[in-house]
DNA sequence: CATACACCTTGCCCTAAGAGCAAAGTCAAT
DNA sequence: ATTGACTTTGCTCTTAGGGCAAGGTGTATG
């Protein structure tokens, strides 16, 4: 039998830890002295541990852990789908992580021509454009948060076979417009768009309007910094919001390998201020 | 004046969020209605959270975040040090985790011809060795947890030169005996040593002894499987530890640029147990 | 003007995986 | 018998917020 001091030594883990794992009962001590409440444990749960820190290593929660430990087949079919799916995310993290690391390079390169690391914010620029009147053929719906990719699909794909079976004209690229900024429990109530020629049942009136217009190149994360720019040109020039921001794909999301091929359009609905101070 | 709801839509960040960072005044509103405690932002502090944001993307901790913006100077040369310490741990990390993605691979390869995970074990040599008499030319230093490293080349750099002043011969490859296994806050209790041929000042005698062995390959993190498999062979076997546990480090770490290719035997001296049961 | 509904407030508890500390009990060797 | 190393339980603390409830506000509409 190991003490809890000796099996800490071995497998290079805090007593800390080995009693927090009795205490969510991942590995309870093979033996208890009653008397004493010393924690005893044995040579098979070494190799126990070695197992939890591998998957640990590779991302799995304790809960995760326990649950493959009590399965107890190691050459299981279920651990070997766990593994998998882990691999991906590992991969998918360190995917991140690489182009965290190039915008943090792209940093400390401004940094040291003596710019700031918001300097990127100048170059955004904001148009005020007049859309005009335009026929929709759309869809509306509830959008949880990270599934607007298989929304986006399954909505457009909807779309393009109305069109191609109705032999309509496409007038511009697809449009996503968000009449609830607020991210509810339901989701983002969003709807999926494309403006056409023809006006047929299904499509719906697009009323002619201003709007702060800014083309973007990018991942879809630094589109909070066009929002930012347009909120802040609207309040300088003493415009306010007057309908639900929409956006403009000028590509394909699903056709593009690299993320800084993505151009969008944002659109920002806007009227000229009561109170202009 | 914008809402907290107005900011949170445009920032992509919840409105709890925004409420805690003024919790922790990392950014409070430009203003609060004293009556009604509603929050305001300005369209400064939109910038304010974009880099808030970029920056917590980096890894850091708001409580850094707070510090970088109290400096206010985002030319800074400071903020330029703490981004190329950040680049350089991300860096790490990204390395770490492609390491474990490769031994992810593999233990899927494992599993995939019906291995467990846990069968390199099966793999691990442990022999039983006589040690002879050594003299030993060591320092002894308590070692805290990160600095090994420094502490190996400093120890042996130190040891080498007084071999290459006194012309004394080297016997062996250096080695590394850990006095307590203990991590204690001191660190542990370290001694570097090589083997050498004259009895000199500064040495001592390394008496005989009974020693597991294993040559291990491979990083350091793997040690513990060795420690394991050496443990586990002295209970089958009826040894018990009788001193301290010791590593020969035949490739030298710093001269290895593959992990893989580092070679180190552990050595765990032990003694017939008095009871075989 | 009343009302509905969206929005905002504070306050409370909860998370994962332990770390740190204190007071007290136990083990083994001298 | 004593010492010093080891172990126990119990308590609080950590990060960066999420969830929920009860109650107060803002504003657009009938």
């Amino acid at each position: 039998m190991i003490s809890i001091g000796e099996f800490s030594n071995i497998c290079k883990v805090s007593t800390k830890t080995l009693r927090y794992y009795a205490e969510i009962a991942l590995m309870l001590p093979d033996e208890v002295n009653p008397e004493t409440g010393y924690r005893y444990y044995s040579i098979k749960q070494l190799e126990t541990m070695l197992c939890i820190n591998r998957l640990k290593s590779y991302g799995f929660s304790l809960e995760e852990i326990k649950a493959i430990l009590e399965n107890k087949d190691l050459q299981d079919e279920n651990l070997y789908l766990s593994l998998a799916r882990k691999e991906k995310e590992l991969e998918r993290r360190v995917r991140e992580s690489e182009k965290t690391l190039a915008q943090l390079h792209e940093d400390l390169a401004d940094l040291k021509q003596g710019k700031s690391i918001m300097s990127y914010l100048e170059a955004i620029e904001v148009q005020l454009v007049e859309v005009p009147k335009m026929y929709l053929l759309s869809l509306r719906k509830m959008v949880q948060d990270g599934e607007f990719p298989e929304a986006y699909g399954s909505c457009f794909g909807k779309l393009f076979r109305k069109i191609a079976d109705d032999k309509l004209t496409m007038l511009a690229p697809p449009m996503v417009l968000f009449h609830s900024a607020e991210f509810s429990s339901l989701g983002l109530d969003t709807e999926f768009a494309i403006p056409i020629q023809e006006y047929v049942t299904g499509t719906r009136d697009f009323h002619p309007r201003l709007c702060l217009k800014t083309v973007h190149q990018g991942s879809y994360a630094g589109l909070s910094s066009v929002y930012t720019k347009q909120r802040a040109w609207a309040e300088k020039e003493g415009y306010e919001s007057s309908d639900a921001l929409y956006e403009v794909y000028v590509t394909d999301p699903s056709q593009v390998s690299n993320e800084r091929e993505l151009i969008t359009e944002v659109y920002y609905p806007v009227k000229k201020s009561i109170l202009t101070r």
